[in-house]
DNA sequence: GACATAAGTTCTAATTTAGAATTATATAGA
DNA sequence: TCTATATAATTCTAAATTAGAACTTATGTC
């Protein structure tokens, strides 16, 4: 599959993976939270080659996740900034930083902590559902083929028989 | 940098990259939530190459997201599930779909619904805060190093200086 | 005996990424 | 004027990764 197929998927989780799904994308996307916004600071914090972050940058601007905005007239310079639809990528973000944070710290701990501005505690972040406010798991949530779904493959469909048998 | 070398980055989000950044382990982990199992299912449902199936499959076997299960003794047959560590990824699939619902479904609407078990109704997931309960907003959250942190490079500092100064 | 099933492995070609060097445009200082 | 610096890239070659197809192994079935 090319990575223009992903975006074309129907499926929410196939077409954000064709914007953030490949490593530098993430950590970008990461220093972009922590405020960073110059090709050479991020060049800098990331040893990413120029040819690369320039190439996702681009990417990240195409999608509408970044704006590129001059700050400086003569000559002419660029930073990147998020936009909403980039703002929204705070729960990816963070819900990353959380797995890490309990799966795969070593012994030193966290490198990072978290606080939120309005109860000044550090925090973790927790989903729940917007009905009820109860905590998600994946064995609370049942699936249902919406409006644009397409018909899933016959060995899906085994797969998911045989998935009930399990249960 | 190397693959190997984002798994040893103090950075959670950084590690945690490292086993699902790329676009198949992240589609593979889809079809997991999605009850599929066994090799040629996976295989079937995702246009993936049975050599990358193979890698990824042994991947995040190796970091503990998924189990080698056998199934049938002969001849030996085995399925991939879901550990306690992978059902952890939960949020961060979620997050990715609930963003690609909102950003990137085209006129049709959404390919998947969810419902809450728990409450029986179609939700979306919402992140909040563990201390207390409010919903999270990037510019809501003020982050410190932790104890696992690594001196931030002169050039980061340099940037976050100038955020300061916009702020 | 021929064919089918499941779970891979192996091979070559195409694509992507790494790493270093170079370009473009303008400012600042000797 | 000449030289150096800053910022944001682009270009080049070599290395690594991925795509796509064929092959392997160990049964079980018609």
């Amino acid at each position: 599959m090319k990575w223009d197929a992903l975006e074309e998927e129907p499926c929410s989780l196939a077409r954000t993976v064709a914007v953030i799904g490949d490593r530098w994308s993430l950590l970008i996307l990461r220093e972009c939270f922590l405020r960073i916004r110059r090709f050479d600071e991020f060049q800098a914090s990331l040893e990413i080659t120029r040819h690369l972050l320039a190439d996702r940058l681009k990417k990240l601007v195409r999608f509408g996740v970044l704006r590129r905005v001059p700050y400086q007239a003569s000559p002419k310079r660029y930073e990147y900034i998020l936009t909403q639809k980039g703002l929204d990528l705070y729960p990816i973000i963070m819900s990353i930083v959380h797995w890490g944070n309990i799966h795969m710290v070593d012994s030193r701990g966290r490198p990072m902590l978290h606080e939120h501005k309005t109860c000044k505690k550090l925090f973790d972040p927790v989903m729940i559902c917007s009905e009820c406010g109860v905590p998600l798991t994946a064995k609370a949530v049942h699936v249902h083929p919406g409006p644009g779904a397409r018909q899933s493959s016959p060995m899906h469909a085994k797969a998911q028989e045989r998935a009930k048998a399990r249960t």
